[in-house]
RNA sequence: GCCCCUGUAGUGAAACGGAUAUCACGACAGGCUUCGAACCUGUUAUUGGGGGUUCAAAUCCCUCCGGGGGCACCA
């Protein structure tokens, strides 16, 4: 809807200066408003107030508002005509699911690939490994409704390092070998390694082997935690293994390297110039013993993607792989990848009767993912963390989420569909052609103003990311619709202004649910 | 030491450089003969301190104070 106003806008303004209009959160400023005449004071070398007055009457005269107004300093508020509004009333009912979603013009669509997890199957996911599946699945729907090809990718680091740790840690549970610092300490590979003792005893001589047995294990719990319990899907898990070692997508991606000119020799160990790239220092791809680095394989990874055609790269981090930002950039510009994001979820606290514990995978303190989705209702939690910002600190006491998550602001959304479906089920009145003019009260009016938004919130969220800018707008969306329905009725007044409610509740419904299934929220029917 | 995130009502959070800073929970006072009260209506903040840039700063810059995280030939 707010297209609306840009088109109209760049219509009466000739300079090439960028338009910004914003939705105001008070009626009075309008349903749209716009500070371009602040831009255009120095451009026009002229009070913004005149030049705002002079975009006013042109945008009177052009008709696809009902009024427009000069505000404070320059401000030009805009009231978009009723008739607009009703049309993007019928436009929703006509495309149902569809509303909200868009096939992105050509020259803008993109190819994009976005990891999230990634997690190495080494044991269950944690807290961060959640909240950044739940916005990594979220955000994945967003880019999709705005019209890209999207595929959701799992990393699984199924070999190397790790997994021979993984090994040696489960012998080590058994008393086969002696125990060491690094090796991994929680119940869950006592458990493992307990359950399948003559297992572990008969690879005592190949931990790698053990290894790879028990990632396999990990990993399909963590797909089924993930994908069953969350509700967060993939579309591919690419394996290390098998999609970038055995393919030599490492040696392919250091012969690019070379070829290139970025890598020398020092000390023994081969080095990728990343200092070229805005990095720090420069970093290793094999070591002075000839291993590659974790880092090449993921630069190999990242040129499958780019092989496999994907323009655009995101990739979900938690806060422990800062550090692995600049490097990771470096390798995505080498090989070719056009745009590659890469974003951090801030932390996750665990709090215990009052007090923080220090989270560690190693040490076996934390808790799992799968705890959280045990204890609160998937809905619930999704919700939750994707109500907040990916850059907020976040104190996770379990006790107090299994609380909370009655008073969860997920119910109040899902009540509101709820009550909109039970006005439609018991209507006694057929929708029919609705004539939506005679929608002209306050509730009314604000409630089909939010509905039209719909599309815009989901474009500004695949632009910036903002993943709880849409949980936000369910919010809003869900206490206008409260509002209206405890001040209007559509039963009980007279017919052709009921058939008119009945269509805006209609929308009202499909947007709650179109909007909820972005964020991977059910809409039940009945509480 | 260097880098990233962060400091907003009692609590947890939101806010594209814009106008009277939103929302939830809690608290207090009210509201069901009518489409389900898991709802609605009211009451509570000069955005950690100090400078600066701007017509306009919670937002950008500097500085101080306080939190969280990262700085491996580990993943």
């Amino acid at each position: 809807m707010r297209e609306t106003a840009l088109r109209a806008l760049k219509a009466v303004i000739p300079e090439a200066v960028p338009i910004e209009v914003t939705v105001p959160d008070n009626d009075t400023h309008g349903h749209y408003s716009t500070n371009v005449a602040f831009r255009l004071a120095k451009m026009r070398g002229a009070a913004p107030i005149a030049i705002a007055e002079t975009i006013k009457h042109a945008l009177l005269a052009e008709g696809n508002f009902s009024r427009v107004e000069v505000a404070g300093n320059g401000f030009i508020n805009m009231w978009l005509a009723h008739s607009s509004l009703e049309k993007e009333i019928a436009d929703i009912i006509k495309k149902k699911k569809a509303y909200g979603k868009r096939r992105a013009p050509r020259a803008e669509r993109q190819k994009i690939q976005i990891e999230y997890i990634s997690a190495n199957p080494t044991g269950p996911l944690t807290l961060a490994n959640g909240r950044g599946g739940f916005l990594g699945d979220a955000l994945a729907n967003i880019l999709e409704a705005a019209g890209h090809d999207v595929e959701r990718e799992y990393y699984v680091n199924d070999t190397g390092n790790q997994v021979r740790t993984l090994g040696n840690s489960l012998l080590a549970a058994q008393g086969l070998i002696p125990d060491e610092e690094k090796f991994y300490k929680g119940e869950y590979v006592k458990e493992w390694a307990a359950k399948n003792a003559s297992l572990v005893k008969r690879f005592t001589k190949k931990p790698e082997v053990l290894g790879a047995k028990a990632a396999a294990y990990f990993l399909a719990s963590i797909k089924k935690v993930v994908e069953k319990g969350a509700g967060i899907h993939f579309d591919r898990y690419t394996s290390e293994a098998r999609h970038i070692h055995s393919k030599k997508f490492t040696d392919k991606v250091m012969a690019l390297f070379k070829k290139k000119g970025l890598t020398y020799e020092s000390e023994g160990a081969q080095w990728l110039k990343t200092t070229e790239f805005g990095d720090d220092k420069d970093r290793v791809l094999i070591t002075k013993e000839g291993a590659p680095t974790y880092f090449l394989a993921d630069a190999g990874h990242y040129l499958e993607t780019e092989k496999r055609g994907f323009d655009t790269k995101l990739i979900i981090l938690g806060p422990d792989h800062y550090g692995y930002v600049s490097r990771i950039q470096a390798a995505a510009t080498i090989v070719g990848i056009e745009h590659s994001h890469v974003l951090i979820t801030q932390a996750v606290r665990l709090i215990q009767g009052g007090e923080e514990v220090k989270m560690s995978k190693r040490k076996g303190t934390f808790v799992t993912f799968e705890e959280l989705i045990d204890e609160v209702p998937k809905d619930a939690a999704r919700f939750f963390f994707q109500m907040i910002s990916p850059d907020t600190h976040m104190d996770f006491d379990l006790d107090l989420a299994k609380e909370r998550s009655l008073k969860n602001p997920v119910f109040y959304a899902q009540y509101a569909y709820v009550r909109a479906r039970g006005i439609i089920t018991k209507a006694k009145i057929r929708m029919g052609r609705p004539d939506l003019s005679l929608l002209d009260t306050e509730e009314d009016v604000r409630l089909m103003r939010k509905l039209a938004e719909f599309p815009d919130v989901l474009r500004d969220a695949a632009e910036s990311f903002a993943v709880h800018h849409v949980t936000r707008y369910v919010l809003e969306l869900s206490k206008l619709f409260h509002n209206f329905y405890e001040k209007e009725r559509v039963d009980g007044v007279e017919e052709s202004l009921g058939r008119a409610r009945l269509a805006l509740v209609t929308a009202s419904s499909i947007v709650l649910k179109n909007a909820l299934g972005i964020l991977g929220v059910s809409t039940p029917e009945k509480m």
